[in-house]
DNA sequence: CTGGATCCCACGCGATACTG
DNA sequence: CAGTATCGCGTGGGATCCAG
């Protein structure tokens, strides 16, 4: 078979695809992590500076505070990022990137720079698929 | 400051950071055609061989056929995956990784091996704060 | 064998109001 | 400022039935 071809020969295929739960693959985990609609746009945020709560919610146009607070709690508590308190009047709490954050930033770093050159050839794909569609549906009106 | 420490200081950071809407990332984007609950499973099985839908529905534990179904088309709209039928009765279908979704698969690497290794820092740094949390809860009954 | 059509529910997420 | 609490809606996704 062509399975070194592209594909490395690593360990994480047969995590995935060794007919095993969905659960067990640990990148269907991850995603679930990360697949949400803010958590990726936080955590990069972050990954530049510290910032505080509030500027958070300005940065991140169309967030509500409580899905802002809500996923900065999830994401501390898989202990990619890390919150700090100063207890001034009234309280100023600040969000960093912990260490496991950042190198998961890395890690993503691939994918993100393939959805800025490719997503538009996605978006085409997309297109011509559903004119296609549309066209063999009124094809024969 | 620290930027290209860790980071590197490609054009990608401006797009998602730069207090632009949501959907104007292009990373988000992705997340929204993949992050769902099957999309990379499938990605990842069809990058080891071309696969017909029963198979795929056998080797996919917990997957339904709508979802599998409905799953596949949307990849195949996307241009990362490509569906063949064969006229035979009853009627035969593979699907085969497009180019596209090749590109994609490689540019997950990084992350996939990030998630088999580190998921289970995650799952420790999740259990800590937890116990933190009840901990907290339960010292001052 | 390969799906499409329907029904239904759980849950993600937004809007709003309240608190220390 | 930095959250928590509550309500309501849209939708992802499973179960089931039907069809070419």
């Amino acid at each position: 078979m062509q399975d070194g071809t592209f594909l490395s020969p690593g360990h994480l295929q047969e995590t995935c695809t060794g007919n095993a739960n969905v659960r067990d693959c640990p990148t269907r985990q991850l995603l679930d992590l990360i697949g949400d609609k803010w958590s990726v746009l936080i955590l990069l945020l972050l990954g530049r500076e510290e910032t505080r709560f509030s500027r958070l919610k300005q940065r991140i146009e169309g967030i509500s505070q409580k899905m802002l607070s809500q996923t900065l709690r999830s994401l501390e508590r898989d202990g990619l990022v890390t919150r700090h308190a100063v207890a001034t009047v009234p309280v100023t709490v600040s969000y960093r990137i912990a260490p496991l954050g950042r190198e998961l930033i890395a890690a993503l770093q691939l994918m993100i720079d393939w959805a800025e050159t490719r997503m538009s050839d996605v978006a085409e794909a997309q297109r011509a698929f559903d004119q296609r569609a549309s066209g063999a549906a009124t094809r024969f009106p």
